[in-house]
DNA sequence: TCCTCCCGTCCCGCATGGCGGTACAAAGGA
DNA sequence: TCCTTTGTACCGCCATGCGGGACGGGAGGA
């Protein structure tokens, strides 16, 4: 039995960063992120030649900026002087979601999505033109977190991606789209601005969105925004499952039943607009203190 | 029943850090991990001005910090413009462990110790003067994942940090011990460097380590290291419960089950010395290509 | 409604940080 | 053994990014 889930194939999506951008530039710090992202996209430790090479850097400034980002921890060095991403990053990382922590509010609704559909469950947020997954179900297993949260796709091959980019003001619709780089995954993956507009019509018509195998053959995916109190879609939720269980026919119910899940959850996060500074952001959990 | 774990604990140790450490200097850089470390204490979004006053820094100078590491997904910004983590660092983090992939390959032998001890096994690698919790496993639970994976706790005051730290080479203690700040936790904390080392000793005598209530008043950890075949501890795994359970008369057998648990680790991890350039390192799994 | 305060954004000139050329050391292969 | 390759260290010059400050807009208060 295949993997059945659209967050099998790629991880980062480093056309997210263009660089130099904006009128805002601190080199240094632009260099030390694209250093961050050319060794999550490697598979071994990198030495500092290979990264003068991959990133065509003299070898004095890429040595500076590794001395720093080692200090910093973001970086680690191995024995024998190679690099890799460092675990300061896992640190701030879990705690930039427990921030947000939408995961836990959210998931005891996702489990009951999850057992009613039979399929996969899927949470996600939108960055830039990536989403990026938080959470996932499976109806069979017991156990709630996949190795695969934590990776993302682009936004305009996945459910959640469409679902939560339809509901965005036109404006930052239009702004988003044109960041876009659309890459080919499969013959039914939406490759132009035009098509990717269309389906985007057709998603706040329904109020969800389907990936009709565009990122995977086989895979069918429907997937719909959460929503706080202002209408904003700070999330996303996905029925994914093999193309033979999520028909033409089945769509419709199943559509349903996450719609049901995501109104209940926009609900229950019962999120007001913030007044005041130093009021609490209800998508901030206080802990620890 | 109260939390039985260390981790509930500290979070972040900022003390890590060292700035302006070391005569490689990229001020923009340095000031932008900073401002991640401020944020990541933080437990709501703050505003530019705020984070100006945290920091002591320039209105301008953090300005042009944040618009970067907004472009970059570090942080991102709230509505009513307040900064917090962004979740390029989860993507990120996600990738480190992956890249160090301990998890995926300890977690069996790990389910079996926590089965025999009936108590909460934990795992862990050393980063600076702080552990970073890798995995977590219940033994009455069948998930595996806790929420608070990721996060860290000094090394002084653990069973796994002293597992960890107790064999490094001299040089390596003595470096890690200097940038200890020590804080006390509870009336047992070590909070010298001459107790420190003392009970360093003990542990390279005995092969494990204690916390004997040293974080945390009624939590007893036995904690053991992992050895790569250089004889490096690279990682260490504990074993965690109320200090009712784990008594003075437990401790060896619990300790035995560990140290046989680490044997096993560090014997099947099987790590060869690497040779050459491109052999991949066998922390690294490959994955997705 | 006006005024006031405060906060975020933007601009600009100066000095300093950090770029990159280069030299050196160390390790490994031939 | 030499020679290549890779990491570390130093240094002078120039552009970069710092910080002062101006501007505009939003929120309260009177």
């Amino acid at each position: 039995m295949p993997e059945l889930l659209s967050t099998s194939l790629a991880t980062t999506s480093p056309e997210d960063i263009v660089k130099g951008e904006g009128p805002y530039q601190l080199h240094g710090l632009e260099r030390a992120v694209s250093v961050l992202e050319v060794l999550s996209e490697s598979d071994v430790p990198l030495s500092l030649a290979e990264l003068c090479q991959r990133m065509s850097l003299h070898k004095s400034t890429a040595h500076r900026a590794l001395m720093v980002l080692e200090r910093s921890a973001l970086i680690e060095r191995t024995p024998e002087n190679r690099f890799r991403l460092g675990l300061k990053l896992y640190e701030l990382g879990n705690r930039a979601v427990e921030q947000i922590d939408l995961r836990a509010r959210v998931y005891p609704f996702f489990r009951r999505l999850a057992l009613k559909v039979g399929e996969t469950v899927h949470l996600s947020v939108l960055q830039k033109t990536s989403i990026v997954y938080l959470e996932k179900v499976e109806p069979n297993r017991r156990v709630c977190m996949s190795s695969k949260t934590g990776t993302s796709n682009p936004v305009y091959c996945t459910s959640m991606g469409k679902a939560m980019l339809a509901f965005q003001t036109p404006e930052t619709i239009e702004q988003t789209i044109s960041k876009i780089r659309f890459v080919r995954y499969t013959h039914k993956t939406i490759c132009t601005r035009e098509k990717l507009v269309k389906s985007l019509e057709r998603v706040r018509r329904r109020g969800y969105a389907i990936d009709d195998e565009e990122i995977e053959l086989g895979v069918r995916c429907i997937g719909a925004p959460i929503f706080n109190e202002n209408h904003w879609p700070i999330a996303a939720v996905s029925v994914s499952g093999p193309s033979s269980r999520i028909t033409a026919q089945s769509v419709p119910d199943i559509a349903e039943h996450l719609l049901a899940c995501c109104r209940e959850i926009s609900a229950a996060l019962g999120m007001r607009a913030r007044k005041r500074s130093h009021v609490t952001s209800p998508f901030v959990r206080h802990y620890g203190n």
